[in-house]
DNA sequence: AAGTGAGAACTACGCTTGTAGTTCTACACG
DNA sequence: CGTGTAGAACTACAAGCGTAGTTCTCACTT
């Protein structure tokens, strides 16, 4: 939906509410400040702009606001992914999964699995006709 | 090598110099300034920031510097796949495959293009074996 | 030698991010 | 009813980006 950008910290963020449904800016402070150690005002402007932007929302509830996000894991995924796809493969998902075969990192077993990925994906859409 | 982080109008350029090897200002300019409508300056500066972060290196050459890349394709490529593996599916390649699979737009014809390249991907690393 | 013109260098500006301090507000407690 | 305080709102600041104008420099041309 939103166009995205979605910075790494943002991302981190979205992820506690994907796993919370709703959160309090002291809920992901909590979260977050162990590894990140940031301030809970931080916390407090991220979502605020978040939230300008459109990719979260908030409601009132006694005495602090509660946090969701407005767009899903998948949504994120699909738009950062296809965007990447866009600049650096010129939007051929086959250069993209070639890329990943041949300069990244694949475990021998992962093969198999892709396999089998690439043999349901095949009869999912062969049921669908 | 370098640190990444690679914006869209930075790729472009660098996507130039891929292609050419070394170009100057005005190359790159009179290449982008169609799409884009830029100034020169405005390419120049790009360069100039290219360079001090070490991304591209530049040398003198009867009046105008040479710009080249320092780094490759594949290392952006790789760069940035790896980043948006390990943010968004942390770092298991098999599940960005198969969100390819199940959210893309996947043409029927490439699921046997994507066999194939796993097929050859096995059997190559059976023969470095 | 002086001038000009192309290209480099410098400066600038609005915007977004990460980061956080400071101030405001309004409820709860005494 | 006054006040402390938690949480929200506001303000701030350095960096990096996209964007580009302005100034500087130096090699050729007249």
């Amino acid at each position: 939906m939103a166009d995205h950008e979605i910075t790494e910290l943002q991302l981190t963020i979205l992820r506690l509410l994907w796993e919370r449904g709703e959160a309090t800016v002291a809920d992901i402070w909590e979260a977050l400040h162990e590894e990140r150690g940031l301030a809970q005002t931080t916390v407090a402007t991220l979502l605020t702009r978040l939230e300008r932007r459109g990719i979260v929302a908030r409601r009132a509830a006694a005495r602090q606001y509660l946090y969701r996000a407005l767009v899903t894991e998948a949504e994120v995924r699909r738009s950062m992914v296809g965007d990447l796809t866009e600049r650096l493969f010129e939007g051929d998902v086959t250069a993209l999964v070639n890329h990943l075969l041949t300069s990244q990192e694949i475990a021998p077993g992962d093969l198999a699995r892709l396999r089998t990925l690439i043999n349901d994906t095949e009869s999912r859409s062969q049921e669908e006709k």
